[in-house]
DNA sequence: CTGAAAGCGCTTACAG
DNA sequence: CTGAAAGCGCTTACAG
C-alpha cells in the first residue's frame, strides 16, 4: 500500500492535518514542525494522492483541451501540435496538467466534455476551435464553467466569452491587397472548411479587399477543401481548369499549400513564374517547400500559450482578466510570390 | 451545488449503494428498481463524480502518455500526432481519458512521471521514446507500474517490458540493400540522434548491409542531427562537401528529407538524377514533396494503437497479454531514388 | 435483491 | 501553533 498522510503523522508524531498544513506550506505550522514532517515525508517516500486531494479540494491542477472533431483531420496539421506545444509550456509554468479529448464525432467530443465539467475531471477548458453551430461552447457557457476559445466565437455574443485569436479577416485582407499590389486581378482562393470561423474570416477578408479594389468577385474563383493533402491538389485542378486561370492563389493553410504546389508541379505551371501563391500559418515546414512559401504567421505556439494563461487566470479569478487577445500576424516573405 | 449519489437515492427511495451498484450495472439490481434509480438520474441531471470514483476505485480509467524531452523538437514530426491518433482511437473505445505531460527536461518529465505513478492520476502509461539511459522506464519497472513501450527497451532485459516496435534494423538494412541494388556503393547515411534507439537501430541494419556486400564503411558518410529542420540542411552541407560525395543518402525521417531536399535544391543537385534519397516513417505529407519521396512506411498510428491494446490489457489482466509487438514496415517507392 | 457502515486519502472549519 | 472531527462523493465487503 502506498504511503498516506496518516502513516507520515505518526512517523512525525504529529496529526494528520498538521501534515496536511506542512503539504500546502502553511504559515501557520512552526517551522520545527515542518521540518519533522518534511523529514517523514522523505524517509517514508511520501506522495500525496491526486484523487483524493482533487476530492476535498474540488479542483484538480488539470486543464482539459478538446480538439475538433475528428483528429484524423485535425492532427494532420502542424497546427495543432504547434497549439498543444504553447498551451503545455504555460501549463507547466503553472502547475497544471493536460487531459486530452479522444472522441471522433461531434457528439463524442460534447459527451466527453460534459464529463469533463460534471465530472471534475479538469478545473478549465481551452477549446482547439471555433466552429460554426457548435454546440460545445453554448454547453460550457451554460454551465458557467471557464474556459477559453481559440478562435472567435460565432453567433455568440463575444462579451459572454474568453478567446485569444488572430485578426484573420485582416490578415486575409492584407494578403490579397498584397497580391494586387504584385499586379494580380484574378486572385483564387482556396478555403477550409466552411464551418469554421476562420474560413468565414478570410473569406470575408479576401473579398473586402477585392471590392474595396473595384474587383468584381468571382464564385468560380473560390473553392473549399477540408482535407488538406488531397483538398489543395483537388482545389488547383478545380481552379486550373476555368478558362480565365487565376495568376495568384490564396491558400487556407501552409500544408494545403504543399498539395498545391505537388499538383501545380506535375501541371508543369511555374510557381511563382505563372502563378503566386500565399499562405497561412508559417507551420516550420513551410520553409522547405520548393520554392519555400511566402506565409501569413500566426504565431500558433503564442496563441496556445496566451489562451492557457488568459484560462488559469479565469480559474484564480474569475472576474478578472482580459476577455480578449489578438496575436498579431505578420506576413512572411518568401519565394512563391511575384 | 452538484447532484450526487445521495440525492438520486433520496429521489429513487433507495439507498445510496443501490445507487452505486445501478451505475455499476450490477447483476444483484432488479429491474424495477434500476428503472426507477436511471429515471432519478435522468430528472436530477446526475453526473457521477470522477475523483470520488478514483478515490474509492483506486482506478481512474486515464492512461498517461509520455512525450520526449522537449516537445519543441518532439512536435515539430509529424510522428508524435500520429501515434496520439492511434493512442487516442483505442483509448476512446475502452473507455479510457488520456493524459499529456508538459515537462522539457528529463528531469522534469521524471517527476512528473512519479506524480502520476505515486498520485494515482493515471492507471497505465505509453512511453513514446526509447532512449539510450532513460531513467523513466527503470522507474517504471521498479514500481512494476503498468506501461508501454513504443520503441525497443535498450539494456535492459526485454522480457521485463511490453513494448511495440517496428524492425527497425531490418528496415534500415533493407533500405541500404534497395539503394546497392540500383547501383549505389557510396551511400550517405543521415541518421537522429544517437540517443535514440531507433538510431542505434537504423545504423546497425546500414552498416551490416554494407558489411554484407563488403563495401567498406566510410565514417565521414555517417552524420547525426537531431533537429529535423536545419538538422537535415546542415547534413547534407556536410555530406556533399566531401570529394567522394555519396551518390545516394538514407535520410532518419520524413521531414528531415525535407531540409534535405531544399539544400539539395539550392546546391543544384538534382534528385534522383544526381542522388537518390530514402528515408523514414512515410508521414502524410511525405507524397507532397519535389520530387515526392520514396520513404519507409512504419505504420504509425498502429504503433500507437497497438501500444494502447497491450497496456489496456496489462492493466486489466496484468500476467498475460503479448509483451512484444512488431508492426510490419513497407518501402514506399516514389521518385527520389534512381 | 437491498441497506448500513466503513473506507478511499485528502482538506478545512472549529476549538483550544 | 496544533488536533479531533466532519466531509468531499464514491465503492464494497458484510449482513440480512
Amino acid at each position: 500500500m502506498a504511503v498516506t498522510i496518516k502513516d507520515v503523522a505518526k512517523r512525525a508524531n504529529v496529526a494528520p492535518s498538521t501534515v496536511s498544513r506542512v503539504i500546502a506550506n502553511s504559515s501557520r505550522i512552526s517551522e520545527k514542525t515542518k521540518e519533522r514532517v518534511r523529514e517523514a515525508m522523505k524517509e517514508l517516500g511520501y506522495h500525496p494522492n491526486f484523487n483524493a486531494r482533487s476530492l476535498a479540494n474540488k479542483s484538480t491542477s488539470t486543464l482539459g483541451i478538446v480538439m475538433p472533431n475528428s483528429a484524423k483531420i485535425a492532427f494532420q496539421n502542424p497546427f495543432f501540435p504547434e497549439v498543444i506545444r504553447g498551451i503545455s509550456t504555460k501549463a507547466y509554468q503553472e502547475g497544471y496538467g493536460l487531459y486530452l479529448t479522444t472522441g471522433q464525432t461531434e457528439e463524442e467530443i460534447l459527451e466527453e466534455v460534459k464529463q469533463m465539467v460534471y465530472g471534475g475531471r479538469v478545473d478549465g477548458i481551452v477549446l482547439l476551435y471555433s466552429r460554426v453551430n457548435d454546440k460545445v461552447m453554448p454547453f460550457l457557457i451554460e454551465q458557467e464553467f471557464p474556459f477559453v476559445l481559440i478562435g472567435r466565437p460565432y453567433n455568440i455574443d463575444e462579451d459572454q466569452v474568453t478567446f485569444v485569436n488572430n485578426d484573420n479577416y485582416k490578415a486575409a485582407k492584407t494578403v490579397t491587397e498584397y497580391l494586387m499590389l504584385l499586379g494580380h486581378e484574378r486572385i483564387g482562393f482556396i478555403g477550409g472548411n466552411l464551418d469554421y470561423v476562420v474560413t468565414v474570416d478570410h473569406m470575408r477578408g479576401y473579398e473586402q479587399a477585392l471590392n474595396n479594389a473595384h474587383i468584381p468577385i468571382r464564385q468560380e474563383y473560390v473553392v473549399h477543401h477540408e482535407e488538406v493533402k488531397e483538398g489543395g491538389q483537388d482545389a488547383v485542378i478545380e481552379l486550373m481548369s476555368i478558362e480565365d486561370r487565376p495568376t495568384a492563389l490564396i491558400v487556407a493553410d501552409d500544408i494545403m499549400t504543399f498539395g498545391v504546389l505537388r499538383m501545380l508541379a506535375d501541371m508543369n505551371v511555374k510557381v511563382p513564374q505563372d502563378i503566386s501563391i500565399v499562405s497561412f500559418n508559417n507551420v516550420m515546414i513551410s520553409e522547405l517547400s520548393s520554392p519555400t512559401m511566402t506565409t501569413v504567421d500566426i504565431h500558433i505556439y503564442e496563441l496556445g500559450f496566451e489562451a492557457t494563461r488568459c484560462l488559469i487566470s479565469k480559474i484564480i479569478e474569475p472576474d478578472f482578466g482580459e476577455r480578449k487577445v489578438i496575436v498579431p500576424h505578420r506576413l512572411i516573405k518568401r519565394e512563391s510570390c511575384k
